[in-house]
DNA sequence: CTGAAAGCGCTTACAG
DNA sequence: CTGAAAGCGCTTACAG
């Protein structure tokens, strides 16, 4: 592959005037530049992005470890992520944590060893060694979606507290007094939050989240679909389960499934992340849509402000509510809504 | 950030021994070792890959150039790819051409520029001339899922064939006779070979094709959406809708539903590529699955044996109809099953 | 406007 | 077993 030792040699000039010429260098005659640009031709010759790297001590690259990239909610937030850093000439490098602290240190380490110039992450736990060594070694860092507690991170993330408030009201509208939640992970900031939402809204209409009522999960199917099977056989089952996550909702319907049991005639569900096949399942599923190209753009954004030696702001964006009919239908009226916006989906 | 010089001073060696020491050479005396790896310890050393790959011409990373991430069958492609890249020392980045010709250019372009070890790559058209380029220049190379015919690299595929006839024979045992198709770009091997085996497959049965049963779609959910509302359009609309991927049948769902039709009493539908949704959706779709962990797996060894500078073995692998209930159920009976293995998920 | 030279952080013959 | 030195392909003061 051609070096620019071999376009200097083809043009007649210096690997200096080579490198000034393909770096829009002020101070570079039109002369020397055709010959330049025309012996890159010829010679078909790319730029060694390596080289360049190690001379200028960046890499136009951006890591992101990402919980679990087969869930929708984040190949979405990675899609959204590389677009905006495309945008703003960053290449990103995508770690997928699969929900495993190991492999989350695993890609952190690697991110770094690579010197990527920046790194966002959605933490898999409470924080893997590796990663808050490098925010407290200055790394520029974002977290995005979870964070960590008493890390000088920016964070961006969406915020749910409203969106399940409008749950809860909506599904006391429809009679439903029994209410459990399969929650994620208690070492993640979303698996606790979500909990702790939803503990709030009950309390504020006087229902009760008793232990039995939460099941742990840990953002998989499996862990729905466990968690689902434990409700059922309970003396006394909820009559609504609201999933943390889209995945546990994909574990909770095949549970449902399989005991041969209807939604939402036996069992009513809701889940957190709104995905585009909610809209097909049977029932289309009730659930708390995140904003998710925005939380992408924003995360690079503030990323890239702390590239810059910026502080890089934290977001923070209100999730809603889309009712569907997983949850049971009002009969023929509307269902009480609580006074916040509400977007119903078309059926 | 500590360098190897640094630790090299606080072993009191040179550089030369810290980097053998690193990278386990065996003639480095047990106390040089002993000293470097302390040193290593208290300055919290990690090499620059960066470095390393300059010097070494080689990035241990992989660029996988994929159609669409946001298509399931996409994501799980490229997560075994990553895994099984993972576990043989390799790093990937995935570059999400978004079925856009342009992009795909752009993301080979960078990782070329970077300097990947191999290539994979799902083309998106028939080949941007940068690929074709690379293709032409030895850069190791491999096609998954999608590949370019007169191009000398191998091909990790599965082959749809079987699994299509057994779909159309499922579909005539049901007694339907009036079978459309919702193609993907004809630009693509799958665009193309699909309509093919489907045709094929129809003729087996005296059926015929005809043009206005062929609906032009790009693999996207908005194009299986539009070619459904044509279908429906049709003086006499087909029986069932064969969709070539998942995104384009869950555009057609959106247009059944859009005008209150319902599946499979008003028009059946069938899609290839499964995925766990599939199971919920109502009703459940019938679908042709991948092997696509296999396929990913397989890709990245390909592509290894050609980095490794041998041959590197074309591969492919079939894939297999699951019968649903989105195309009708026979009265009460068995459906007519083809001779090939067929499995039933479980209703 | 241009070139010679230094240097980024590594690895690896070469000599001892 | 060890070190001095060259070199990977760039960029960028420095001098002219």
């Amino acid at each position: 592959m051609a070096s620019i030792k071999d376009v200097a040699a083809e043009a007649g000039v210096s690997v200096a005037t080579v490198s000034r010429a393909l770096n829009g260098h002020p101070s570079v005659s039109p002369a020397a530049r055709a010959r330049v640009l025309a012996a890159v031709e010829t010679l078909g010759y790319r730029p060694n992005a390596v080289a360049r790297s190690l001379r200028t001590d960046q890499t136009r690259t951006l890591g992101l470890v990402i919980s679990d990239v087969m869930n929708p909610y984040f190949t979405e937030l990675a899609r959204s992520v590389e677009e905006e850093a495309r945008a703003l000439g960053y290449s990103v490098i995508i770690g997928n944590a699969d929900e495993r602290p190991d492999l989350q240190d695993h890609h952190v380490t690697t991110l770094l060893d690579r010197r990527i110039d920046g790194l966002l992450v959605s933490p898999t736990d409470g924080g893997s060694p590796r990663m808050l060594e490098a925010a407290r070694a200055g790394t520029p860092m974002v977290f995005v979606d979870r964070w960590i507690p008493g890390v000088d991170v920016p964070v961006v993330r969406s915020d749910g507290r409203a969106a399940v408030r409008d749950l809860v009201a909506h599904l006391h509208g429809l009679g439903h007094r029994r209410l459990a939640i399969i929650a994620g992970p208690a070492a993640t900031t979303t698996g606790r939050e979500r909990v702790d939402a939803f503990r709030e809204a009950l309390a504020a209409y006087g229902l009760p989240l008793p232990d039995a009522y939460i099941g742990q999960g840990d953002f998989q199917a499996g862990s729905g679909r466990r968690v689902t099977e434990g409700f059922l056989d309970l003396p006394e089952p909820p009559e609504v389960v609201f999933a943390a996550d889209n995945l546990m909702a994909l574990g909770a319907l095949d549970a449902v499934r399989a005991r041969g049991l209807r939604v939402p005639e036996d069992i009513g569900l809701a889940a957190f992340d709104d995905i585009p096949w909610f809209l097909h399942t049977g029932p289309p599923v009730t659930a708390i849509a995140q904003p998710t190209r925005d939380l992408g753009r924003a995360a690079v954004r503030a990323l890239v402000e702390r590239i810059a030696g910026r502080a890089g702001a934290s977001v923070t964006l209100p999730a809603r509510l889309v009712v569907r009919r997983s949850c049971g239908e009002p009969d023929g009226t509307t269902p009480h809504q609580s006074p916040s916006p509400v977007r119903r989906s078309t059926p």
